[in-house]
DNA sequence: TTGAAAGCGATACCAG
DNA sequence: CTGGTATCGCTTTCAA
């Protein structure tokens, strides 16, 4: 019957281990580590009560409400969402895995889904440098986590990634082409049709011989595509196939200015080249100009994944515009319907590219 | 006494509705959603063993652990990790926080955060938009989360902001600029010194009137810092300052060109530029070159955060180098080693910054 | 080297 | 509108 206070039925129990760091300055600041029950307790309340005040807020009594934000200021409480989780069985969790963290094009799709995702979502991200097998090894990771839904920007996976996703039943977008049998969903444009369409409309504009150079085709289903976007519009119009000006480049910009100079080295006569990926395109066009070559006179160069910098080069480049931070709202917010039980429209999104003509073609 | 089989053991309870999508079909594939228990029961073992199999396995027998992993393969097993963290009380999920995912400089820093990180740890990445009120937000948020660690780029917080992550107790690492007081600990190089060297520099090579400009000053501790490095090399040479050269900007490169067309008009005698912040200083040069004045003769001109891209323009830009992948590498280790409870040596880094001389000055 | 029991901190369900 | 109770799936602890 101490009349000291009933702070007794708040803290009781903890008999594992788990040291607190100092459970006397934890009580001093009122803050470290509150728990719901304390809420409760201090709210004169059921932990049942607060976690209604938090999820569905109008539910519960105004008073009642008013006396719980009171608690969760005084303790300083941070909801745990991992108990969370575990007790309601989904996460808040996003996942999303690009190729590489540091290439600015898949920042631009990271943000799209970063900002769709609002509060109520966090973002996982892992970077599969585009390695299969660490693809595969994100998604274990992430499934681990209990992610609530996953991106990738890979079309290819291993056989093991699939049937993981698959497995766990969660709604997944993928992102860098548009595929016919998606894991799930995707949202994209076409590679294929936006290299057949830029390769097209330099033979519009009376190029002869077009070159072609991509980032390695290896693992890269996006720049497979690319290439053959590129072979078909060559074939579609009746033009020779010359596999020596079809270029495979590290990427960069001197990956690009070192696939222009053995373009010319080797063959002169070619009057056009579209470098495609990375900053190839300006990577070439700083090239020529530093050696004198006139653009697009002597050598006509168009790019892709158009960019502030490509507008502002001289001449500024032609180039295909891709719809990346849309793709990235897109992604997102199938995630987000599926999560939410919407009924599903479609499960292949194609977001189209467009041609930005400009005076380096 | 049925003969039919033991697997009763495995599959019982779940009385929650948490309706599992058809227990059928999960049994054929053996797949979905298996839990510790149900990996046990296969492997003739008890949760306890598999739980050390999988995280100790040294102690565990050989022949215990073969079957442990088999019954792992074929009922294709992924440890609940939010279940884990909950008894264990410990996460492996890191978060970061940069001002803007859009901005290629933050990803070399995310690149050399994931990276370090290893297998081990998870990423959760938020983005701020340079909002001290969005920053604090995503500390809640992750600290909801139960991260075991949070790196910062900010180096400005709101009070709360801080409140939270000490009362957390939880390591913490700001990467944006070399701090005297830090949440916890910091990575970075000095914004205001690598802003007086280039300032000092350029007087070196005899330039007399040397305009400043940066990203707006709002919020960003950065840019402020950069400015006062400029108006402090500047006092020290005894020079005097005005106001009318020293400009704010928007970011890309349309904002370095709009700023250096402004400053050529409103004063032409100027005879050098300082561009700090996003890609300023390489807009600014695009838009010489486009005028056609010339660089260094009619104005010198140079930049900061050194890229591939202002190595290539022409002439090549004079400009400072952050070694912005290396702080996100630093961060990154700094965290798990007080995870790790190595007893830390310092709490602030200084990774330095190195000015790299070329022809635009 | 292995197992049984008791939590971790929240939520679902049902009863009041 | 509010509270009691039984989990969520794993790890800690302690005993065998």
């Amino acid at each position: 019957m101490s009349t000291i206070g009933n702070s007794q039925k708040g803290r009781k129990r903890r008999p594992r281990s788990h040291a607190r760091p100092s459970a006397a300055a934890a009580a001093l600041q009122g803050l470290r580590g509150a728990r719901m029950t304390d809420v409760a307790n201090l709210a004169k309340v059921s932990a049942m009560t607060v976690s209604r005040a938090l999820r569905h807020p109008a539910i519960v009594d105004p008073e009642t409400l008013k006396r719980i934000h009171g608690a969760i200021e005084a303790t300083g409480y941070l909801p745990n969402r991992i108990a969370g989780s575990l007790a309601s069985q989904r996460s808040n969790i996003v996942g999303l895995i690009v190729p590489s963290l540091r290439n600015s094009l898949f920042a631009e799709t990271v943000k799209g889904v970063a900002d769709t995702l609002g509060d109520a979502y966090d973002l996982l991200i892992a970077d599969s440098g585009y390695v299969l097998d660490r693809e595969e090894a994100a998604v274990a990771a992430f499934l681990s986590q209990r992610v609530c839904g996953i991106v990738l920007h890979n079309t290819k996976h291993t056989p093991r990634t699939r049937r993981m996703i698959q497995s766990a039943a969660i709604p997944c977008v993928e992102t860098g082409n548009l595929v016919r049998c998606p894991i799930d969903m995707a949202a994209s444009f076409s590679n294929h049709k936006a290299a057949y369409d830029m390769t097209a409309y330099l033979i519009g504009k009376g190029y002869k011989r077009i070159a072609f150079v991509s980032l390695p085709l290896d693992d890269n289903d996006r720049a497979r595509e690319r290439q053959s976007g590129y072979l078909g519009a060559l074939k579609a119009h009746r033009r020779a196939i010359d596999r020596n000006i079809i270029l495979e480049s590290a990427p960069g910009l001197r990956g690009g200015a070192e696939a222009l100079i053995e373009l010319m080295k080797k063959r002169p006569r070619i009057d056009a080249v579209f470098l495609t990926g990375d900053v190839l395109a300006t990577g070439a066009l700083l090239e020529a100009n530093r050696k004198g070559w006139r653009v697009p006179d002597d050598i006509a160069i168009a790019g892709s994944d158009d960019n502030e910098l490509q507008e502002y080069v001289s001449p500024p480049l032609t180039s295909v515009r891709f719809p990346r931070y849309d793709i990235g709202c897109t992604a997102a917010s199938m995630l987000l319907k599926r999560i939410d039980g919407v009924p599903s429209a479609e499960r292949v999104v194609d977001l189209g590219f467009q041609i930005i003509p400009r005076a380096s073609t």
